[in-house]
DNA sequence: TGTATCCCATACGGTGTTGTATCGTGAGGG
DNA sequence: CCCTCACGATACAACACCGTATGGGATACA
């Protein structure tokens, strides 16, 4: 007789988050019922209540996986650098090299955030979820003043905030006049000089 | 017997476009029904859409008030310019000045770009308001080139399209990190420069 | 003041969505 | 092979909201 979960459990989980991530991208989060995602994951609102508690919690957990793709797209760029000629060039064009699914996801995070701010609750559950992603980001930062032989000489959470904030500003803007401003030009032009700014070198020269 | 509109007419609309303000500002465009606006207004269904067609109705007819309000103001900016010692940058400031009721209308108006992104039809008709009010602002530009005693050497429909790119993206940045950036900041720096850079004297130096 | 017209309130039918309570099925340990 | 629990399906009750059709009170003009 079961005792923990089966089998079953996470492939059903998993169907239902990738029919919320494809329904959320089509009518975006007000505009998708409980209702229309457990239909296109072929399963029925029994399931989701039995997986979820609401839509937010459905969200939250795409927000996790989100981050965690990009956390791991930028490690392998990070742990990659010694190979590359221009090593800071590399990440930052990783960074903001856009396929669809990250247009999408702005779009998706930007209206989740506009209800976040008309509901303290949910606000404050993902002022926690940024938090956990940025103690990754600020991880990944340390990772490459490491690579680059360098030594950060201000807090790295605050350093992780800007460069959030650039990587969203520009894709705002990106997506606004996408003929004007390519996603990633922002962070290249810029971020390499604040790079130097707010570091050492490990052992200053002779 | 009464044959165009009545007097009460008028004021049914402006409780209803007032009411539709505060609860937009509240709950947001999604989260606003049309009962719980005509609710805040003291009236009932049949008053509103004996007024409008739509919700969406509604909030071009917000958008139009939003639009005049900024336009009238720049405008009084741009005709006090004369007595200013700094004129681009009285006018820039007044331009960035921003009261709570500018700070609500950006979240709203970013909610709605949002769902009109999702929805041709919204987008057509939001794109049609978008290109009245950069009218106004093509006229304001004249004007203040008019004053400057320079001659605009580009298109003043795309630098009015720059401009407010500038304002709303400032915008964006200075809401996420309230501490970091002053609402202003970015167009006091740089507009003024560009202003060089896209004209030149009406009357050659001799 | 009468009265034609306007305009908002009321009432109605309908739809979509939510959350819960209950049931049946099948997975998986004994 | 069988028994038991997990888990998703089903059924249910309630609610919120929408758009319309209609009636009556308010309004403006003679």
């Amino acid at each position: 007789m079961p005792k923990g979960p089966t089998k079953r459990r996470p492939q059903t989980t998993a169907r239902l988050l990738e029919a919320a991530q494809e329904t959320f991208a089509e009518r975006g989060f007000y505009g998708s019922s409980i209702e229309v995602i457990c239909e296109r994951a072929g399963l029925t609102r029994g399931a989701f209540y039995s997986n979820f508690r609401t839509k937010e919690d459905l969200f939250f957990a795409l927000f996790d996986l989100h981050g965690q793709r990009v956390v791991d797209r930028l490690t392998q760029a990070v742990d990659e650098l010694d190979t590359a000629e221009d090593p800071l060039r590399t990440v930052l064009t990783r960074m903001g090299a856009l396929d669809e699914t990250e247009r999408r996801w702005y779009l998706l995070s930007t209206e989740f955030t506009l209800h976040a701010i008309r509901h303290p609750d949910t606000a404050r559950t993902l002022a926690e979820h940024d938090r956990r992603l940025r103690e990754e980001i600020v991880r990944l930062l340390a990772g490459l003043f490491d690579r680059l032989g360098r030594r950060p000489t201000v807090d790295l959470d605050s350093l992780a905030r800007l460069t959030t904030a650039v990587h969203e500003g520009s894709l705002a803007q990106s997506l606004v006049e996408p003929d004007q401003l390519a996603p990633e030009e922002l962070a290249v032009t810029y971020l390499p000089m604040l790079v130097d700014l707010v570091s050492e070198p490990v052992a200053p020269g002779p």
